[in-house]
DNA sequence: ATATTGTTACTACAGATTGTAGTATTGAAG
DNA sequence: CTTCAATACTACAATCTGTAGTAACAATAT
């Protein structure tokens, strides 16, 4: 009985695997708990919890390194925000239809962007999805 | 602890949400309750709860016609999904930055008109694999 | 060897959301 | 005043997420 539009992760999830992504190395629970350490309390094992759940996702691996383990992303933040996005427009057609696509698009349309991305590429892979 | 990329109604809530817009007219439970038994098996409570969250959600209002009372939608499907674009967009910036709006948006924003149809065109398409 | 320390494994629990529905109550109709 | 339909109220299970304690374990220091 999923019923998400796109959800995906939930806050203290996206916070830790922003934080492994930035990291461009294989990175300890312990990294982990020191950056996120720096905002606010939080327990070793919290973080812990929520990185063995992202394994469970499928969204990280690990690796032992000496006596313990080193996480690192399954996806770089590029391919999984394309995921994120064909999962998005996915569930919203399914339960809205079309329809729901000219509004998503017309939203889009009103943020201004600069950069040159991958737009045509997700929509090939969404085609193949 | 809110943590969603545009989620907002769940599988019943949603085709609750659908019946009611397509019935044009103040509906009853005992309406919606009829078109959804053509397909399974639910209960007139259960039904009711449902319609009763949709108000609390500020989806719907009712008010008393005879006996009983009549639901009807607050805002048109076209506004919801509206407002559901926006905050899927809101919520993937808040979690992933600008970034994630150029997944979608940057192609969008530079082409033309005649070819956003295309794109619309392909983003259909993957409804349908 | 033994005690300490850092990690991981396992377990637990609370709050929110959603689907599900039973039971109690009420108001109108006969 | 009894019956019936509708609503109100309550409950509960499953899932997800955040939160963290405790147990076990392995390397290190004493």
């Amino acid at each position: 009985m999923r019923k998400d539009y796109g959800k995906v992760l939930g806050e203290l999830e996206t916070q830790v695997m922003e934080i492994i992504w930035q990291a461009k190395e294989p990175i300890s629970v312990s990294e982990v708990v020191a950056v996120l350490s720096k905002k606010r309390d939080i327990a070793y094992t919290t973080v812990m919890t929520i990185m063995t759940r992202l394994i469970e996702k499928g969204l990280l691996k690990r690796t032992a390194l000496g006596k313990a383990y080193v996480y690192k992303p399954i996806f770089s933040k590029d391919t999984f925000l394309t995921k994120v996005s064909q999962q998005i427009i996915k569930n919203l057609v399914s339960r809205f239809g079309d329809k729901a696509i000219a509004h998503f698009a017309q939203e889009l349309d009103k943020v201004p962007e600069e950069k040159k991305a991958k737009l045509l590429q997700i929509l090939k892979q969404a085609k193949n999805s």
